[in-house]
RNA sequence: GUGAUUGUAGCUCAGUUGGUUAGAGCGCCGGUUUGUGGUACCGGAGGUCGCGGGUUCGAGCCCCGUCCUUCACCCCA
């Protein structure tokens, strides 16, 4: 025997965690569809070659990989390998050629890269699948969770920027979330002032540490700073910049005279600008955070960039995305810019099994139970379980006769409202018994009162 | 990958300085009730104490390793 477990950072969901995801994932869904985003799926593994060096250093150790098949070691370019050096990280290449899927982001760049003769640009899509990242668990964190996506390629517009804010908010409340922040900036803003400020610091470092700010505050980001050889009076230009304020007016305009003379940081401002005219008349703009202090981790971000976070959830953010312009390039389409976002559903799961944020309505069940009392009556019950599904009426008839007993306590653990039973008085009057599991009433009626009160309940 | 932390019945947890046959509550199954549940009463099943090694006359308890859990770092949804 095997003593049952899961592999390491996974979950199984039973039938009412699913009930609560899927309220998630439709109501995604259905914003997703509502601003006219197209489904499409790509397979859970990918050529290594397609994930790696798409989410630095880093993001590579996180690739989980996948072993080739039949004889790995005797097929392998062993001449590649130094001699007597056991180092799994140069074996690997030569022993795994695919991998699973890290985000959606990337396989969709290989996607529209290998697919441009059909798509017509612009191109939105969504996407809603499981991606895996060979991380340490921790809380908000797994080895597989769902992203939810939605991307547009193929233009430079702002009003795709706008739109992506307003989806962000519009998820939130539909899930009945009122303590979000969409938190927004620009990387051009960011590379702007990093050479401005610190000629001599990889924008790379820079904003590794300056996404920290966070966390570590003030004291801990100059401390890393002067790890990398800057100086207190340097650090104080760049104080300024770390506001996390509501996105208005006078932010704007504030920050335009700080910008003047950088102009590639003065071209993000003006981004967010644009973004800002489109959203400011709606209530999704109450929700906007101007972020100095975000700057994301993934390297192919180019412009705009978006973390929404919910302050009390401890979860750190719970959607994600912004602009790249050089995606495609590395599968050889050029000059096609894409902006997108992400839901992290298992995160948005963990927040609202906290909360218990759920709609009554998806957790309970609507179900009908239909009980046979002895075998002559089963015939009965099951031309009865079809009735009632003509009808629309989700019926489980209870399979085999058992004690009604038995048969009461599957509908409560089960929590059907209402039982319909069958036996041998049913028969001689032909009529049903409709039995309400909260108040414990009974009444007796024929198909046509029956259909019709389940349906009035 | 680094550093902590956890593991005893299906679930939540007790278990004395190492000492006979490892307990409780809830749940589950059966009965009181052969066509009436969610309450009550009675009875019952269920454990390789995560796994492997070691110390000891003797280990759930001490030591080492390993896996899993949880948490922080790194990084991220």
């Amino acid at each position: 025997m095997i003593k049952p477990s899961l592999a390491k950072g996974t979950r199984d969901f039973g039938p009412l965690e699913m009930k609560k995801r899927k309220f998630i994932f439709s109501t995604i869904e259905n914003i997703f569809k509502l601003h006219g985003f197209e489904c499409i799926e790509t397979p859970a593994m990918e050529n290594i070659t397609t994930l790696t060096g798409k989410y630095g250093e880093e993001g590579d150790k996180l690739l989980f990989k996948i072993l080739d098949s039949g004889d790995y070691w005797g097929n392998a370019e062993k001449s590649l390998l130094p001699n007597d050096i056991i180092d799994s990280h140069k074996l690997t290449p030569l022993i795994a050629s695919k991998g699973l899927k890290y985000d959606l982001t990337v396989p969709f760049a290989r996607f529209v890269s290998m697919h441009r003769n059909s798509i017509t640009f612009p191109f939105k899509r969504y996407q809603m699948q499981p991606v895996w990242r060979a991380d340490r668990p921790q809380k908000g964190r797994y080895r597989e969770f769902w992203q939810c996506d939605a991307d547009c390629i193929g233009s430079k517009d702002m009003s795709n920027e706008a739109e992506l804010i307003v989806i962000f908010d519009s998820v939130f409340r539909a899930l009945g979330i009122q303590s979000h922040q969409i938190h927004l900036n620009n990387r051009k803003i960011l590379e702007g002032i990093s050479t401005l400020l610190f000629p001599h610091v990889s924008f790379i470092t820079f904003t590794t540490i300056l996404d920290k700010y966070d966390k570590i505050g003030w004291e801990g980001i100059s401390k890393e700073f002067g790890e990398n050889g800057i100086g207190e009076l340097e650090l104080k230009g760049l104080s300024k910049f770390l506001v996390q304020e509501p996105l208005t007016e006078d932010l704007l305009n504030d920050w335009k005279a700080h910008l003047q003379s950088n102009p590639l940081a003065f071209m993000g401002l003006q981004e967010i600008e644009e973004v800002f005219n489109l959203i400011k008349t709606t209530k999704s703009c109450t929700q906007v955070v101007f972020d100095g202090t975000l700057a994301r981790g993934l390297s192919y971000y180019t412009g705009c960039i978006f973390e929404v976070k919910i302050k009390e959830s401890g979860l750190g953010s719970v959607a994600a995305g912004g602009r790249y312009d050089n995606l495609t390039e590395i599968f050889g389409l050029k000059d096609v810019s894409g902006v997108g976002i992400s839901f992290g559903a298992d995160r948005i799961f963990d927040y609202l099994e906290n909360q218990n944020l759920y709609p009554k309505n998806i957790v309970e069940s609507t179900k009908v139970l239909v009980c046979a009392l002895d075998p002559e009556s089963m015939p009965f019950a099951f031309e009865l379980g079809m009735e009632l599904r003509n009808n629309k009426i989700e019926t489980v008839l209870y399979p085999g006769i058992t004690k009604l007993k038995k048969q009461l306590d599957f509908a409560n653990a089960n929590q059907y409202k209402l039982v319909v039973l069958m036996g041998e008085n049913e028969r001689k009057e032909n009529l049903y018994t409709l039995k309400n599991m909260e108040t414990g009433t009974q009444t007796k009626a024929n198909l046509q009162e029956l259909i019709q009160s389940i349906q009035l309940s």
